[in-house]
DNA sequence: CTGAAAGCGCTTACAG
DNA sequence: CTGAAAGCGCTTACAG
């Protein structure tokens, strides 16, 4: 157990080559301004040679903040959390901050961890991801003086600034789409379990269509195999003249679904239309690409780096919760 | 600009509450066998009481080692990228330690600065899974001494632990078995540029076949749009018999083969196999599955983090190169 | 088993 | 414009 770190340079290294304090040098790093030129030089110059980069722990336990923010995701098997992470980022970026991402993993107690671990590591701010239910996490890390900032969260009102999409009008965007399409028939598929942002997509549904326009079925979880799977199921209503149009909670579900439809010879969107909700560059790109509701998920990362940087900075206090309408992409089902 | 911290709890807070020293808080924290039970018990208490996180910044600072690892990776639309951080990141919570994400988005200078602001963050090593030609950023690094630890590298040798996946073997493997098959008339489809990775499984192919019997194309970019373009292109090319197997460098220029070759009518994979390279979860699953070579990710995560912790727990001094063999995996194409 | 003291590498008023 | 000094929140020998 003898891992120690390769001596390397340090603030009291450079002043001494440069031949100065190490405020100044300090000073060199921060306020270049108030520094006479030549004496910048000189240390910038014993930067470069020592080849010093300045400890970022120090700086910001000394300076007593911190110029990161931590993002939390449970997973990258979506492009949304990609799309969040890399428009937050670039924001981020034009302020001078830098961008820690953390995964939890779609394990509850991992982002517990993750968010108590970011907390004492002392960033700047957190935007998370939560999974659902994970309420008591949030409340605690919200009580310990996290700055937090929620994307998508649909449990209790928290003290606490947001950024979500409304997913109520993203069902009701999707299923409209489909009538004035001309469709009738509709049917909504998606996971199973009680997500609410499945049963917001669900409710958005029946407030276009009415109950009785309208049948429901279920998936068993999230994968390719089950999607393709329930896709036949759906396929076989649709042979019977039962469906003409089908909303899929998710982009992979409605790929299943199109896989489905095309294996028994039915035509897309002809016979039967198929839109997603989700807009996952994962799923589109079979022969037929598949109509979808964007989540506008580069608007939401932006947003949320947004009120993060706005509370760093002492520009906001309140805490402020945006709701982003969603829109829909036309393609080929 | 007054973005103040809420006054957090620290140690000397709990040390007053639960009528100790911060030096004996500190070794309940960290060695709580040295300290008498019932105060370990009234330090506890307080710390739940006070909700107190112990700042890591300066534990780090105070200790000379951090707990945590950084993983760079270059963008997440691979699933690759996941399956790596997500095997890394359970081999690393086993020892304790954390894992923070950072993304150079395919921009070779951000790739640079995160590996210059982990390294003034401290963190313990850096698992790096490096973008093409960026080797004199990984040099830097190296110099400045922070632990790296390369994935997937094909560059000049380092003076660096890395690990990697043959992927001549890749290519060979994807060859031999379309022969083995019966097929004799392969094709290689690769995306431009000149990644050694694609020219190494083009090798690959090579060595199992011979100049003689192959012909190769290429596809602009690694989008799933111009994959589905070049795959109609090889299907015409099918089509005329001029080609019986298809390896393609990439997963989703595979799919994009199959739907080029579906949408004439040729059946996969009697009249034309197709075999991918790189196992990639996104590529979708229409209804024919796409045999591929499994790149063993979770293998390739897992072995990074294990040579990450064994050079941080001292255990390990010497550079230590792995190279991986990969894995066929047949499915129905 | 417990605590006083020094120190990790930096920043920030404050003098000069 | 520059530097001496205190301090950020912790850990670690070292006494006791």
């Amino acid at each position: 157990m003898s891992g120690e770190r390769v001596p390397t340079a340090n603030m009291a290294m450079v002043a001494r080559v440069a031949g100065v304090s190490r405020a100044t040098v300090s000073n060199v790093l921060n306020h270049p301004d108030r520094v006479h030129p030549d004496t910048v030089a000189a240390v910038n110059a014993a930067i470069h040679q020592l080849k010093f980069v300045r400890n970022g722990l120090a700086r910001t336990l000394a300076a007593g903040h911190a110029n990161n923010i931590g993002i939390i995701v449970s997973g990258f098997d979506h492009s949304y959390s990609s799309e969040i992470i890399v428009s937050a980022q670039d924001k981020a970026i034009e302020a001078g901050m830098h961008v820690v991402i953390t995964c939890s993993n779609h394990d509850i107690a991992l982002q517990d961890d993750h968010l108590r671990y970011l907390h004492g590591e002392g960033v700047a701010a957190v935007i998370l991801v939560p999974m659902p239910n994970s309420d008591a996490s949030i409340s605690r890390a919200i009580g310990r003086g996290t700055r937090l900032i929620l994307i998508d969260y649909d449990g209790e009102p928290l003290n606490c600034s947001s950024v979500r999409i409304d997913n109520i009008a993203t069902g009701r965007l999707a299923a409209t789409y489909l009538l004035e399409s001309g469709k009738s028939r509709l049917h909504f598929v998606g996971p199973d379990g009680d997500r609410v942002v499945i049963r917001d997509r669900c409710r958005g549904v029946t407030e276009a269509v009415g109950f009785a326009g309208m049948s429901v079925s279920t998936v068993q979880g999230l994968s390719r195999e089950a999607a393709t799977a329930q896709g036949r199921e759906i396929a076989s209503l649709a042979r019977d003249g039962l469906i003409d149009g089908v909303i899929a909670a998710t982009d992979i579900i409605g790929m299943g679904v199109i896989f489905g439809l095309k294996e028994i010879g039915l035509k897309v969107p002809e016979d039967v239309a198929v839109v997603g909700c989700d807009y996952n560059a994962f799923a589109w790109r079979g022969d037929v690409t598949l109509t979808s509701v964007d989540l506008l998920s580069e608007t939401v990362g932006a947003t949320a780096m947004q009120l993060a940087l706005d509370q760093v900075k002492g520009r906001v206090q309140a805490p402020c919760n945006i709701v982003l309408q969603p829109r829909l992409v036309i393609r080929g089902s």
